[in-house]
DNA sequence: TTTGACCTTAGATGTTACTCTAAGGTTTAT
DNA sequence: ATAAACCTTAGAGTAACATCTAAGGTCAAA
């Protein structure tokens, strides 16, 4: 069974759907396998048939991801959109600004460790000398 | 066995090892699997011995990961610890270079995360209002 | 002597998010 | 007709870093 002559342009199979959204088909297997992403249907080969929605929840999932959501806490967002007349504003709200405070303490924690580093790094000579009294690793050594 | 009274405070079992560098005995076995932290010796029933040196490693490993280095890149810093004479500083200053290189990446990728959830945060009303128009969902709906 | 704290091992499990493989069936184009 | 490109599944593997379990052995003190 052909579909493209049927639907041309709303209806695709894997891997025009991971080429929209930028993945791989393995991936939008793998996001259908943990609930996030189901094609609406079947060809009778058992093919998977996706249409447009299927693209922006495809491309949901992606944005969601770049913004640094778990693909539980897009599952969260997901069901918001997927029935947005049981669902309010602050529960969108409340996701997001429990993510920023995380980012916010991963961004603090990475800073520390830059500033750790870079301080190392100033200390060591970095040439050819033996590493007898390289100042990282007598750092790493002891509390100085 | 015993060895306490044979060597009070230089030697000891895995839980005490465990305690001063501040991580779990299930820890300790786990990095002598992978290699970063084998114990001096063994008493008559087998169980694992550690010496001060021993300790100064635990710590060594504890303040690397804090640091951000991976255990592999641990590894090749003890490397330089435990037989400083064969290497040079510049082996040192490379790995901490490139993991300030790392970190700093890491940090403006969640900089620009954290931009764009500020930004959806900051146009959503956040209460009880219908999800229908929430400013979080559709943005993450389609690029705008 | 017996209780409780400690130790041993190999190996299973958990987390997150994929990524790939094997072995085969389907579709399309030439 | 046949080759290339696509699709299917279950399940294994990867990375990084542990964490836990089962089944048992050891040790110090009351």
């Amino acid at each position: 069974m052909h579909l493209l002559n049927d639907n041309l342009g709303t209806v695709m199979r894997i891997s025009e759907l991971a080429r929209r959204a930028g993945m791989s088909a393995h991936t939008v297997r793998y996001y259908e396998k943990v609930g996030l992403l189901t094609p609406s249907q079947r060809t009778e080969s058992n093919y998977r048939v996706y249409n447009k929605d299927d693209v922006i929840t495809a491309e949901f999932i992606k944005r969601s991801k770049e913004c640094g959501f778990s693909l539980s806490e897009t599952a969260s967002l997901l069901a918001i959109k997927n029935d947005k007349s049981q669902h309010v504003c602050a529960e969108a709200k409340q996701i997001t600004q429990t993510k920023i405070i995380e980012i916010a303490a991963q961004i603090e924690n990475l800073k520390k460790m830059q500033n750790t580093l870079t301080e190392l790094e100033a200390f060591c000579c970095g040439g050819q000398e033996s590493a007898e009294f390289c100042s990282i690793i007598s750092s790493l050594e002891q509390e100085t």
